[in-house]
DNA sequence: CGGTTATTCGAACGAACGTTCGTATCGTCT
DNA sequence: AGACGATACGAACGTTCGTTCGAATAACCG
């Protein structure tokens, strides 16, 4: 009855239904992407279930049959958009060995996986803290693998250069996720240089800017 | 009667007011304050003005004595921070020429300001569409002031080591309130590094960052 | 075909929301 | 003292919310 009994599919695959025809994953998928865009738009709290249903062409009790409640259908958006965020970033790291590539090639996945889900991207952005208990937490999970991902690239870029004396790699990395995850409040893709553009860029600024150790001059805390 | 007809002050100047007992302007500070932690906490549409009521110390009725709707209440938060923020700025530029320095000081504003004021510029980050109508509009317009600033600097940092080849200066200027905005997810004046720590080592990765030209090596859209 | 399950939906529920109303209290001025 | 505006609050309003229920329809299988 309820999808926890079901076996959990984590990424869509089926590109070819635009409307709600379909297999059951099919339709899932269908609904959870017109409520990425509704929330996407409206926000979390604002994106109510009846313009959910209103958005996917399903009523609004018809929801009920795939989701248990509101808050595990914001948990589907970004458990799915997470896993995929993980996966497309592990296999475009496979390969690479120069901690430098690593690094551009993490700037590349990610603004590319933006690029292509806007919506979902700026869910989990922008309601990181609508999840509650052990759903909050499964998600946090992984965007804490995300990040030490990442951190441990940007740790051996350090390393290799010797070059992390009064450098703090926690505010570093947060430097970095924080141009990331600000994206999606001004970037256009249809309007603005190319992702790949952007991405090139990013990641030149941000590699020249460990090249600088801080000159720390300031007091005590 | 309603805060319409009562000529605005922009920043509160009354330190010593704990509870709701003063002024009129005393007590609006002390709504607002209990109003903006308790949107910073729950979010917008998540802070019922029952619970403002209740942080405040007012009955539900007694708030529209001040306000005359939940988003008139948003407005006046978000317009007096960013208020703040503009003064505290334009004066800590006054006598500063040199445009590096010009940066390292709004950095430093920025951090000095969201470390005394963590509530108000958490809303101020995250409820940026909250607003509609005029409201939106007028936050929005003081935002793009301050970017302005922001971007102005930056020009002039480029431009004074004319090297700002193949770096698009709106990417710069975004990833740079990329990093500054995303503060508020992460950073803990508590237990982090002092505020000024911080604000060095973002100041010096960021200038660092500007030395290098970008190397685009990409294809078109 | 009959029977069981899956899927869908109209209608309704109780709760919570933002807002308003009438009234009571307080301070101030004549 | 009396009158009046400013301030405050309890109670209620109408609306919207997430969720549930029971009855339909569709799909599948013997």
């Amino acid at each position: 009855m309820s999808e926890t009994e079901r076996p959990f599919v984590p990424a869509p695959v089926t590109p070819p239904s635009i409307d709600g025809r379909g297999s059951y994953d099919e339709r899932l998928n269908h609904i959870l992407a017109a409520a990425t865009a509704t929330i996407a738009r409206l926000g979390y709290e604002k994106a109510s279930m009846r313009a959910v249903a209103r958005a996917s062409g399903v009523s609004l009790a018809g929801l009920y049959h795939y989701f248990d409640g509101k808050e595990r259908m914001l948990f589907l958006i970004q458990f799915r958009a997470f896993g995929s965020l993980l996966n497309n970033l592990r296999e475009k790291l496979c390969g690479v060995t120069d901690p430098e590539e690593q690094l551009r090639v993490m700037i590349r996945a990610h603004l590319a996986y933006f690029a292509a889900n806007i919506g979902a991207l700026k869910v989990c952005s922008h309601e990181l803290d609508s999840l509650t208990g052990s759903a909050y937490d499964e998600t946090h999970a992984m965007r804490h693998e995300y990040y030490e991902v990442t951190r441990k690239i940007i740790d051996r870029v350090l390393d290799a250069r010797q070059a992390g004396g009064a450098i703090d790699r926690y505010v570093t990395t947060m430097a970095l996720f924080g141009t990331l995850n600000w994206l999606y409040r001004w970037y256009e893709p249809q309007r603005g240089p190319a992702v790949s553009t952007v991405a090139n860029q990013i990641a030149d600024q941000f590699l020249h800017g460990l090249s600088g150790s801080a000159e720390t001059d300031n007091g005590s805390p």
